[in-house]
DNA sequence: ATCGTTGCAAAGCATTTGCATGCCT
DNA sequence: AGGCATGCAAATGCTTTGCAACGAT
């Protein structure tokens, strides 16, 4: 029970860390575990919500820390951001290529690479699998040259809960 | 030459400003005419942009009141704001269906409703006809039961001149 | 021991708000 | 005339930065 697999995706994480040659201090090991924690439940953390709960974990590692923190891991590969639809940037762990979860619904698909949709109305976001965007992207490539990086940002949309 | 259809779209704000019971004052004026000209050059400004531009037009409009204005000119719906990838938000006249323009590419159309990709190496935008998300939209409802608002977000990539 | 990383605190920026005045209708 | 919109200025909130101290390798 208490050994569960997030060791393995956080592990995996500091792997990657350290194949990049970058240090793994206190800040960004607690940086990492939030975002797991996040990820595996589902959650979709911006900046100062990890900030908020590295704090719990790390009382003594500064915001401005967590800041640095997150775009040095970004650029490093280890982690990958996504663009909301309002304004926000959330966080996930880059790498590990899913495993379990149960899923729920059809265009869901577990963790690794996905996109995202938001509701404007209650600021959900729900994850899709991002072979719903090969049609459009295929065209956009044939048509403008343009390359989608799906799932890097957000389209917005009203969710079921929020159609009154 | 000078007496562009510019006006038409302008009035045609003002009018539907007019039809909701709003006053036109000086500051709105110039935010309409601004936006209005970015509209038919295809440029895609920020509320910081807008208000730069306004000075300009308006030296005595306050910063503060182009942001009020813009807030109040959406919620009357005679313009609309579209989120790009990374963080900004850009503005159009919502009205207005579309007239002239010279089109360059297949997925490219007129003014009215319309999609949004950009850049995120460049930060250009591309404008891409709605039609091109049918398919993604069809399938997030049939799906999820979301419904997807085209053109109120940016999916991100990188553009032709920036593929290297 | 070295050099990247952190803490701290202050600066930055875009955006918002309270309030009295002004002006559109 | 009446009430919404504005100017002004201060406050906000998130994020960034300079610099010296710290600590991971």
């Amino acid at each position: 029970m208490t050994n569960p697999p997030e060791s393995a995706r956080v592990e995996q994480a500091v792997d990657l860390l350290r194949a990049a040659g970058e240090r793994l201090t206190p800040a960004r090991y607690a940086v990492l575990r939030v975002v797991d924690a996040a990820d595996r439940s589902d959650e979709h953390l911006t900046a100062e919500d990890i900030g908020a709960r590295v704090a719990e974990l790390e009382p003594a590692v500064h915001r401005a820390t967590v800041y640095r923190t997150l775009t040095s891991l970004v650029d490093t590969g280890v982690l990958s951001h996504v663009h909301l639809g309002g304004a926000a940037t959330v966080y996930h762990l880059s790498a590990v290529p899913a495993q379990h979860h149960a899923d729920h619904d059809t265009v869901h698909q577990p963790h690794g690479h996905h996109a995202h949709v938001q509701c404007h109305a209650c600021g959900k976001v729900l994850d899709v699998a991002p072979e719903v965007f090969d049609d459009v992207a295929e065209r956009l490539r044939a048509d403008l040259g343009f390359v989608l990086d799906t799932g890097h940002a957000a389209l917005l949309g009203t969710c079921q809960d929020c159609l009154t």
